[in-house]
This record gives C-alpha cells, structure tokens and sequence, in this order.
DNA sequence: ATACATAGATTACAAGTGTAATTATAAAGA
DNA sequence: TCTTTATAATTACACTTGTAATCTATGTAT
C-alpha cells in the first residue's frame, strides 16, 4: 500500500511548515510568512513551491489568477517518520539516549517534563494491562 | 572560539560511526566493518574518507604504505548537536512533541522508560536546587 | 631491474539543493 | 485592442552527495 513520503529538503519543508499552519494559502500568503523569518526572494520560495508539487507534498487549485496551496503529506506523520529515522541512524532505534543528551545540553522545560510522565504513567499502565 | 562541526552527509556518517567504534582504523578495516551492512564499494569508501578528511571530520598518520584514520570530531557532541538541530527543526525547542509522538508509534522499551524516569528525578532535584 | 599489485589522489557524472533570473501567459487598464 | 503587470513555468548555475572509475606512486615478487 501506501505512500513513501517523499524526500523533503530543509527549504521545502519551511514551506510546508507554513502550509501546515495556514492551509489554504496563496503563493504571496506564504512569502509574506517566510520573510518574517527568512530573507528569501520570492523567486525561491516560487520555486520551492514548485519542487513540493512535482513532489506530490503539496497541491494547489487555481483561483482566479494565482493559486491556492495545500499540503498533501499530514504534519504528524511527517514528524514521526522524521523523528524515527533520526533515533534510528543516531541512535540505533533507542530514544533514551536522545533524551538524556538533549536534557544535559538544553534544560528541559517543566511541559517537557510533564509530558514524560504522562508517557510514563501511559507505559506503566500498558504494562499492567498486558 | 569553537568549531561549528562540518555538515556530515548520511554516508559520511557510517564511515565516521565505524571510526567511533574502532579508533584508529585502515581503510580497509573501514571497508569491511562497513560491507558487512552495506554493498558499498571500496572506491565508494575511500571518496567518503577523503571527503571527510576534506572536512576535517576525520584524520590519519601514515603507516607504512597506507593510512590510520581517527575521527576528529566526538562522537557525543556530534549526537547531541543533531538530536537538537531536529528539535529545533521539527518541533521547535520542545522535546516532548518528539517523545510523545515516537511513543505512540513505536511502543518504548524497558530501559528507555528507565532512562525517563531518571532524567526527571534528575530534573525535580535541580528544581529544588535552585 | 622490471612488472604487477595495491593504496591513495584525482576525475567523473547524474541527481538533488539553494538560490534565483528569465520567459511565457493571462488579466486588467489605457 | 494594445500595453502593462502579476503569476506561474522554465531555465540557470554552483555546490553537495552518492557512487564509482581512472590515474599515479610505491612496495613486492620474479
């Protein structure tokens, strides 16, 4: 069955990034977005726009002159997948280690912190239920 | 001051893992070590340490006709710099988006749940420290 | 001393990426 | 209708990456 997310480069994805938070948008909607952070021609970003289609990441439907985008590939699972395959080549698969560098290097905030022990109650309670 | 690590490419990567795990090591201890996971070709190899040395990622001494290459760069730094540049990426900063997501999708094993625990004793002790 | 083998150095080459400029097309205004 | 002007499509171009093949220099065997 389905779908091999298809290759996403670092630009692309501030694209998609955009869409995901703002879907539909317009070629200029998503300019304008981007340059509040980054300093890209709008030649680029037409053309990153481009590169996601031909990719089948994103879609569009005309709208009078110009054209409305949206993504095709669901932010979730484009995250996951990210994050799984990041664990698995850095770390063979094991997250503890990420997390353990990571809070050594960046403090963790108390959120973070929250949500490691509502995974852990969830884990605990799994394991209970097996 | 400091070093800001080169960019390090998938295959890069691999040679420099196996340097980690056997330091310092032939070209031909790289290639073999590698053939037993990859069908790379020893040319394939040699053009990835050389791009590596190029990158001051790795190093080597002479011995006799051929080399011993060492990695330049530490192995733990180079994880934690990744694991956060995906964080930032990705989700932010925040870690817990990562955590939660990856535990949906692949169930967490013993020791990475461990690990969680300890980080957050870890991190209501700090608290109290402050 | 000469030929072969072997390690490293150099070159190759297509696909992907960052970063646009140029061109074509269609709507809107003169 | 002709011209200007937005949009989108096409083309550009250097750098990186994956994946080697070829060249060169130096030990090794005859």
């Amino acid at each position: 069955m389905s779908n091999s997310v298809p290759e996403i480069s670092d630009a692309e994805f501030s694209v998609l990034d955009v869409l995901w938070q703002q879907n539909p948008a317009s070629a200029n909607d998503i300019i304008a977005k981007l340059n509040e952070t980054k300093p890209w021609h709008e030649k680029t970003v037409k053309t990153l726009l481009n590169r996601l289609v031909k990719k089948q990441a994103i879609n569009y439907q005309k709208q009078q002159r110009s054209y409305l985008y949206s993504p095709l590939i669901e932010r979730e699972s484009y995250l996951v997948k990210q994050s799984k395959t990041l664990v698995d080549k850095l770390f063979r698969g094991h997250l503890s280690p990420l997390v353990t560098g990571f809070a050594q290097q960046s403090r963790l905030k108390k959120d973070d912190i929250d949500a490691l022990k509502s995974i852990i109650a969830d884990w605990e309670k799994e394991k209970k239920d097996d």
